[in-house]
DNA sequence: TTTTGAGTTGTTCGA
DNA sequence: GTCGAACAACTCAAA
């Protein structure tokens, strides 16, 4: 007879909380002591309307590969598994015998959903449940305001979150995870399918390193000096002036507090938090990070439908054939900072904000075409798709959401270009028929005199589209479709 | 309780 | 050339 009880393992369930550092949840199973069992399902039903894009899968792909390096560092291995998570896990459950669950908690409307079922599920079957927070400085349940509502003003939301203890990041408390006495079967990676059959996704690795060690050297390397000038730097789409850890703080390869806890320790000599301007400019991102999940919490339906519900009356323009949609998704609208950014995104997997914000008011005031195309396009093109981001930025493009830009507000490409690419050098980089323009022309080939195309080789028309519309008239057009939206929800 | 002022990222027009 | 106003409506917090 046996003395020793039988060793039940945990299950700890990864999801977009692809790191081993600050990890909560399976902090929590190293403290049970049991053998664990790490798992990645891959279960594209469980994602509800927004099953992950090509950019997103390609990511994935390399971000399992890297936690699956990790673990085996310290003596661990990710089990694989695609199609159905609950069943993958009470399959997993039964083979191994596990008793309990640890898991990551997510905020999508979808996400939530399967959770909950999960849960249900595995308590029947007599499984210890438990899940944690490591994805956010705060959950959407913990901020309300005087009211006891949702905010729905980023400013007065940062104001009251920041004045919270930010928790400091936990550290994997041990060398080695305990391993069970046998090794469930995995998939292997490529059974996945989630690298694209043709190799459009071949350029991404040159921008690069999904993983939570690439998260970490992009977090080094943006403290290290672009932070100091945040404040102009991030609107200058030619420059590294960003942190680019949106893909890696989607995927979790690096949380939130692991990132505070680093802008903390800028500066620790002198005590002053946060150390610059620019260290504060860029904590508010984070905090929009935070609110944009605060946001889909409190309106779930918010991926499909407006906030402001009126403007799911808006009247949008028609587009036979999806003419103009296309022209926008290929980047050929005829306005330059347009097509860079839209080329920049379909052939690098990211689009600096600057350009997204410009791109999306193209799409919503000058083309007059609905938001949801835009979302729907990025969600499928973003290495850095991310639900809430997406939903809150969409949203606010076309002022349709909370804390939104104001209807009137409508960028003119050709001065936001001449702004902030004045050099040009973003444009040349990415619409490169144009590269010979010089500066004075480049955000306006149509302008130029007929010698300056000629000497640059442009013809308008052939080598580069002449504008798909006029800015004057469509930025008219658009403030009359808001008024007549405004007109209509008196009546 | 009511009132008041402020609120991520713009553009155009007229003085 | 610069500058302020206009371009709405609504949420939120402070007074």
């Amino acid at each position: 007879m046996a003395t020793a009880r039988a060793v039940s393992p945990s299950i700890v369930w990864f999801r977009q909380d692809l790191r081993l550092q600050d990890n909560r949840a399976l902090n929590a199973a190293v403290a049970r002591g049991d053998p664990i069992v790490p798992v990645y399902v891959f279960d594209e039903a469980g994602e509800g309307n927004w099953k992950p894009g090509g950019a997103s899968r390609w990511w994935l792909h390399h971000s399992l590969q890297a936690l699956d390096t990790a673990l085996r560092a310290v003596g661990s291995q990710l089990i694989l598994a695609r199609g159905k998570t609950g069943e993958v896990l009470r399959q997993l459950a039964s083979s191994t015998g596990a008793t309990a669950l640890f898991y990551n908690r997510r905020y999508e409307p979808a996400a939530i959903a399967h959770e909950r079922e999960i849960e249900t599920e595995a308590r029947g079957m007599g499984i210890e449940v438990q899940s944690f927070n490591s994805a956010l400085l705060r959950e959407p349940a913990e901020i309300a305001n005087q009211q006891g509502r949702p905010f729905q003003v980023f400013t007065a939301y940062w104001r009251h979150a920041i004045a919270l203890p930010v928790d400091p990041p936990v550290r994997l408390p041990a060398t080695r995870l305990p391993a069970p006495e046998a090794w469930p079967k995995s998939l292997d990676l490529e059974d996945l399918e989630l690298r694209p059959r043709l190799n459009w996704a071949d350029g991404f690795s040159a921008d690069w390193t999904p993983g939570a060690a690439g998260a970490a050297v992009r977090v080094k390397r943006f403290l290290s000096d672009p932070v100091a000038d945040y404040g102009a730097g991030r609107d200058l789409p030619d420059r590294e002036g960003t942190s680019r850890l949106s893909p890696h703080l989607h995927f979790g390869e690096v949380g939130p507090r692991q990132v505070w806890a680093a802008v903390r320790a800028l500066g620790r000599e002198t005590g002053v938090f946060p150390v610059n301007a620019g260290a504060g400019i860029f904590l508010r991102e984070i905090g929009w990070r935070e609110f944009a999940h605060h946001v889909l919490y409190h309106f779930p339906t918010a991926p499909e439908l407006p906030i402001r519900s009126e403007f799911a009356r808006f009247p949008w323009a028609e587009d036979p054939g999806g003419q103009r949609l296309g022209a926008w998704q290929k980047g050929r609208t005829g306005y330059p900072i347009v097509d860079a950014g839209m080329r920049q995104l379909w052939q690098s997997g990211w689009m600096h904000n600057r350009v997204r914000m410009i791109v999306g008011s193209f799409l919503v005031k000058h083309l007059r075409l609905p938001w949801n195309h835009g979302a729907r396009w990025f969600w499928d093109t973003l290495v850095d798709a991310d639900l809430a981001n997406n939903t809150l930025g969409w949203q606010w493009s076309s002022g349709c959401g909370v804390d939104a830009a104001p209807y009137f507000r409508i960028f003119a490409p050709v001065l936001q270009g001449r702004k902030f690419d004045s050099s040009g050098d973003y444009v040349r980089r990415w619409v490169p028929e144009l590269a010979r323009l010089p500066a004075e022309w480049i955000h306006a080939p149509w302008e130029a005199p007929t010698a300056v195309l000629a000497q640059a080789g442009v013809r308008l028309g052939e080598t580069y589209p002449a504008p798909i519309v006029d800015h004057a008239s469509a930025r008219r057009d658009a403030l009359a479709a808001f008024k007549k939206l405004r007109e209509a929800s008196r009546s």
